[in-house]
DNA sequence: GCTAGGCGACA
DNA sequence: AATTGTCGCCTAGCC
């Protein structure tokens, strides 16, 4: 049964579900079209280049349009239409040809937009049947579907920015960074390019002769790291300003500056979108702009935090964050009755697993102590080695390994579920996580040792990285619901991974953080506490 | 204009 | 070789 595509092109419907089956597993698949102003620039594309090369995300807007038109969210956008007309050809210029919508495309556009509605609608009811009691089930109509309206109206509410704060904050950014580079300029004895990695490294090794530490692909590093190598080993007044340099640079070229332009004309705010398939554990990704990695380790960063801010008259941002969120789902699958038993008793659990290792009692852990076993922890899910452990830590590889080992003996059940992941994953082809979500992983059967045992990592990881993701989607879908039936008086902005941000009415704040604590806590059952901390303020600096 | 590489922001 | 998953800025080099 073929269908009719927007473009009037034939699309045989088998192809369509045998695609399908990936894009759940979500395997290689990174668009979907899945929020409404990019649908709308892929409809155009996909109108200007037939199905080729835009193949797979047209396929994602088959499946994904139908469920917006069900929850009535063609009004929204239409609404997204009118105010993205800029932003749409500002998208495909970036990457793209530049395409300028006149009147008559932007009516094109619609019309494309309907016509595929009424294809796509159709389809799903035939994916409906396909998918009903297979696997994917639960997965696909009660979790990805259902988020489609979740994610469109996070990126309909957008967030507010002050740009006030930014535009001081670029303006001294600017001052110190002109006062660094003729600094450098003068210790170098010439003007050159400082973010230019190759000129640096010129500067560096060749003229000033410092050591070279690492090499790239293509040349001599200069990252950080090596920069501050070179700061520590070596006189040379030169790399602690270039690391000033870069993290201003930084700041100010992908956020302070780059922000305010992305500001929606006729809403005053941030609309980001949320990828559904952008990352192939399952994780939502975030672009246009990406809010998903807003500074906050280092102070100046943290800074650019605050200019996001309620935007709403009487409202506050309510920030609701999981804690350690990835170790409890490692607790929840390898059932360790120690790991268990110190969430359960709400241990600090980095101290925990540092007094077991250390076998000291938890209030002799020193600093030193924690901050290593929080290294192992996160190790543990990146699916880490000795070596990998002793850079981290700038410690030997002899006591990186002692310390793995000693992990190891006291939570031989992870060690155990490390080895089943990998043993399911080289058996079935994928690694599943706690709703069933796949990611096919090739590579474990590879001749090159080097892929297997990166595969295998991915094989540990994803399962975790995924099933948190799996939990989140479930919380915010549930949240969704109570906004949509007024319990909640609160507005979702932003999806952080571990982290949901909110837009609530100061006189809510009480009852709206309960609810929004009950529903995350409770998504999924874990078998163990979740823990959900929750702050509010008037931005997203002083909201944590 | 487009792409690759280096780098670095986040969880 | 050496810890997972993203997005995006900037440069350099090719067309």
């Amino acid at each position: 049964m073929p269908t009719r595509s927007a473009t009037g092109n034939t699309l045989p419907l088998e192809l369509v579900i045998e695609k399908l089956g990936p894009v759940l597993a979500n395997a290689s698949i990174k668009k979907i079209g899945q929020n409404v102003k990019y649908d709308l620039i892929v409809l155009k594309q996909v109108g200007v280049e037939v199905a080729g090369v835009y193949f797979d995300t047209m396929i994602a807007s088959f499946v994904l349009n139908p469920i917006r038109r069900s929850h009535g969210m063609d009004a929204l956008a239409r609404e997204l239409l009118d105010y993205d007309t800029i932003p749409i050809s500002d998208l495909i210029g970036k990457g793209k040809s530049q395409i300028t919508l006149d009147e008559v495309e932007l009516q094109r556009v619609c019309e494309y937009a309907a016509e595929d509605a009424d294809v796509t609608w159709r389809l799903y009811q035939v994916l409906s049947g396909q998918l009903a009691g297979s696997p994917f089930e639960e997965l696909f109509f009660k979790t990805e579907m259902p988020l489609v309206e979740v994610l469109a109206e996070m990126e309909h509410n957008g967030v507010a920015l002050d740009t006030d704060i930014l535009a001081k904050m670029s303006n001294t950014m600017a001052q110190r960074m002109a006062e660094l580079t003729r600094q450098i300029h003068h210790l170098a004895e010439h003007e050159f390019n400082i973010d230019s990695t190759k000129q640096l490294a010129n500067v560096l090794f060749d003229e000033q002769g410092l050591p070279v530490i690492r090499k790239t692909k293509t040349g001599r590093s200069t990252d950080a790291d090596t920069l501050e190598t070179l700061a520590r080993t070596t006189d040379s007044p030169i790399p602690p300003l270039v690391l000033e340099y870069r993290e201003l640079a930084k700041l100010k070229g992908t956020y302070v500056d780059t922000l305010p332009e992305m500001i929606c004309e006729r809403t005053g705010r941030i609309h980001a979108s949320f990828n559904q398939t952008g990352a192939v554990t399952g994780r939502l990704s975030s672009s246009a702009p990406n809010l998903q990695n807003v500074p906050v380790r280092t102070e100046s960063g943290r800074q650019i935090r605050s200019a996001f801010v309620a935007g709403l008259k009487d409202h506050t941002l309510l920030v609701a964050d999981y804690s350690q969120i990835e170790l409890r789902v490692l607790a929840h699958f390898c059932q360790d009755d120690k790991l268990l038993e110190a969430f359960r008793t709400g241990l600090d659990i980095h101290a925990f697993v540092a007094s077991q290792v250390n076998g000291v009692p938890m209030d002799e852990v020193t600093k030193e102590q924690r901050s290593r076993a929080k290294a192992v922890n996160f190790g543990i899910i990146y699916g880490q080695t000795a070596f990998g452990l002793s850079r981290a830590l700038n410690i030997s590889r002899s006591d990186a390994e002692s310390f793995i080992a000693e992990y190891f003996l006291r939570y031989p059940r992870i060690r155990l579920f490390i080895d089943e992941c990998i043993a399911k994953a080289r058996r079935t082809g994928y690694a599943e996580t706690i709703l069933g979500r796949r990611r096919p992983i090739e590579e474990l059967h590879s001749r090159n040792k080097q892929r297997v045992a990166f595969a295998e990592r991915i094989a540990v990881n994803t399962v975790l990285q995924g099933s948190a993701a799996d939990l989140i989607k479930k919380a915010m879908i549930a949240i969704h619901q109570a906004i949509r039936t007024g319990r909640l008086k609160s507005r979702m902005l932003l999806q952080v991974h571990d982290e949901l941000v909110f837009e609530t009415p100061k006189n809510r704040v009480k009852p709206d953080a309960e609810a929004i604590r009950g529903m995350m806590t409770t998504a999924l059952p874990l078998g163990l506490p979740v823990v959900v901390d929750i702050a509010t303020g008037p931005n997203w600096l002083e909201s944590k």
